[in-house]
DNA sequence: CACACTAATGCGAATGGCCCGCAACAGCGG
DNA sequence: CCGCTGTTGCGGGCCATTCGCATTAGTGTG
């Protein structure tokens, strides 16, 4: 709910912005433009560089404040996949995320395999799951397919490479 | 190797690490009593506190290293609950973990809630889910129950709480 | 049982991600 | 054009975790 405020374009979220009292201002416009036109789990930094490749003098904690206040208004969704930072999308295109734990390897999810432990979770624990929040985290097939507990042998260097070649 | 090392006893703990090329520390025997007779989801700090209480000389440091060292031999595991510092617990004591975004408050549920997901997310990506190391968010039945929006009158003052009255 | 070899530790400092307080600035309604 | 108040830049702070390094202390061996 929060009455679907998700499909908007940078417009229209300005406008929801303005009505709540809060201000457009360029650094919103530009950060807006960042979300709608750039891929989807950008962190807080990546965007920072898309905004301040246009305007200098934006300060990292202004996205923070701005990535926030979008978050409240319903248009944005952040989510924490493995360990690092938290990537940042429109809520309009979400989906669910599993991450190797191994190499690092992200796979975007449609929400529906989520659709049975949603249902399970709601009818055991009246509990309602947000599946895109945090990454489901596991181990890919190529590495699912290494002897089980290489693990020992390969340190997390891993890390390193979040996200694979998407 | 790669074999269900989990259930152990202190003893067992100490002797897989000497075989491994470790060594038995006091630090570690301490830790390890701590893991196996306190509950479940203990921060690294809580731990440190627990070890410091009988070995005062103890560093932070090193109740991370061992707990890196204990996780790699697959004794222990660690979780990210949601946005504060991880827990940890003994691999045997698995299980799955809901937390309320909105209210901080933890479920524990066993792992076959996620056995559709785990079976779902092999047959379709070849992916193999450890549905243990991050938390699936969302709202406890109290809180989906609020009025949706309320999200933004409510800062994230919960946190504090994490794991309610469990 | 002493030794050497090297893992483990204490310590302090650093890192990374994020948030805060404050004073200056700038939308926006009037 | 004014003033009210939301926003911003900036710098510093905080928290969880990690690192480097010199020192200490388990261990298998002789």
């Amino acid at each position: 709910m929060a009455a679907t405020l998700a499909p908007h374009s940078v417009e229209d979220v300005l406008e929801l912005l303005r009505s709540r009292g809060g201000r457009v201002t360029t650094s919103r416009r530009v950060l807006l433009a960042a979300l709608f036109e750039g891929g989807p789990h950008r962190t807080a930094e990546e965007l920072a560089g898309e905004v301040q490749a246009q305007l200098t003098d934006v300060h990292l904690s202004t996205i923070y404040r701005n990535l926030d206040e979008l978050e409240r208004l319903g248009v944005i969704v952040h989510s924490h996949l493995g360990h690092g930072p938290a990537t940042y999308h429109l809520a309009s295109e979400t989906h669910g995320h599993l991450v190797c734990e191994q190499c690092g390897t992200m796979l975007e999810v449609p929400e529906e395999l989520f659709a049975a432990l949603v249902r399970a979770a709601r009818a055991t624990y009246g509990f309602v799951v947000d599946a895109r929040h945090f990454a489901v985290v596991g181990r890919c097939s190529a590495c699912a397919a290494l002897p089980a507990r290489a693990r020992g042998d390969v340190p997390a260097a891993s890390r390193a490479e979040v996200s694979g070649s998407l």
